[in-house]
DNA sequence: TCTATTATATGAGCATGATCACAATAGAGC
DNA sequence: GCTCTATTGTGATCATGCTCATATAATAGA
């Protein structure tokens, strides 16, 4: 069972090595679901015992990727704009390498909202997000003030920023930059204000 | 050619009428290309010489649904919140009868901030709607206050609210109302705050 | 009215994400 | 070692959005 339980960990790693090498170099589009299985040395089917659908493999690695506690400080920042926005930055250093093809993502963690699907990493890194949000607005805000729609308008806005990003062509990614400076100044003017 | 151009607008409602038929009956993804045609009493082929994808066809309904121009006066009323909430109210009221199904149109309207897609009808749809917002605009705020990225951010708020109508279970999809109404004073509260 | 040209319809076929019945294999019990 | 069972690998196969070479029909020209 040792062994077997290696080997196991041992494909999954080449498949996602295989695909993050074929999603950098051709983009997620052209890798269909047989080259990605032929470079990991596997057949098609196989892939398929790993991951359940191709854009699990982006949403896997993106997890991957995120250390287990965002490490912001709550206690850090005198503002909660500046909070917000060290959290959002620290959270786009990480998802950088991944940014050109995070698209699948956006769209299956964007959808739930449609789909209602059931225990779906990408929900996970959802609600991870809006927890250390939640948690860094504690110092500032009013519990009450937090409520679920607040939530869901930030995440909206968040999303709407990834998406800005990425295709963002500006030099170093400064449109995104200040698309959320206005973003966040906006969600804590109305979380504040009023 | 007379004739022809009659036989074409036919079959072109024909397949609109299958299409929004299935839709309702059945969904979104359980409507295959195949059904559609067999419906309309055309070969799989003949579709896609009138749509060029699946997709186009709900933005081609909901395109027609929409009148040619939006019936909100700008000077009837006195906030800038009031005039949002109607606008956008009016805009779902039109879009009601594709509720259910919105959910393609909302990632082709979303993902060309992804891709940059050609003159696509979805497209055509943003622009009416971010510039009918503008007008609304002009009389309470100063233009230059109106720059692009404060189109980009009312357009992801009003995306978020469309997202979380698509399946809002509430009886008169009162928490969709509640959704649109604070995210329009968040908006209204940035655009004309600071 | 007959032919030539153009526009439209057709369905076999393609690419690809995903499935599934079956084959291979590894570990447990003896 | 040897069987037996459960786990994992395999590739043929399916479903479906979409394409394309070809067939068909319609109009223009004579």
């Amino acid at each position: 069972m040792r062994i077997t339980a290696d080997a196991k960990e041992t494909t999954r790693r080449k498949i996602l090595a295989a695909a993050l090498d074929l999603f950098r170099t051709i983009g997620f589009d052209a890798t269909t679901t047989r080259k990605i299985a032929k470079h990991a040395d596997i057949a098609t089917g196989t892939l398929f015992n790993y991951f359940p659908t191709k854009e699990a493999i982006v949403t896997c690695m993106v997890m991957e990727a995120q250390p287990v506690a965002a490490q912001i400080n709550p206690d850090q920042h005198d503002t909660l704009e500046e909070a917000l926005f060290a959290h959002a930055a620290y959270s786009m250093r990480v998802l950088k390498p991944y940014r050109r093809f995070l698209l699948p993502l956006l769209e299956t963690t964007w959808s739930p909202l449609a789909k209602p699907a059931a225990d779906d990493a990408g929900q996970t890194l959802r609600a991870e997000h809006l927890e250390m949000v939640e948690r860094l607005a504690r110092p500032f805000v009013d519990a009450q003030r937090f409520t679920p729609v607040a939530s869901q308008m930030y995440w909206t806005l968040y999303l709407g920023v990834l998406a800005h990003w990425i295709n963002d062509k500006s030099p170093k990614q400064e449109d995104t930059l200040a698309l959320l400076d206005q973003s966040i100044a906006m969600f804590v003017g109305w979380l504040q204000g009023e």
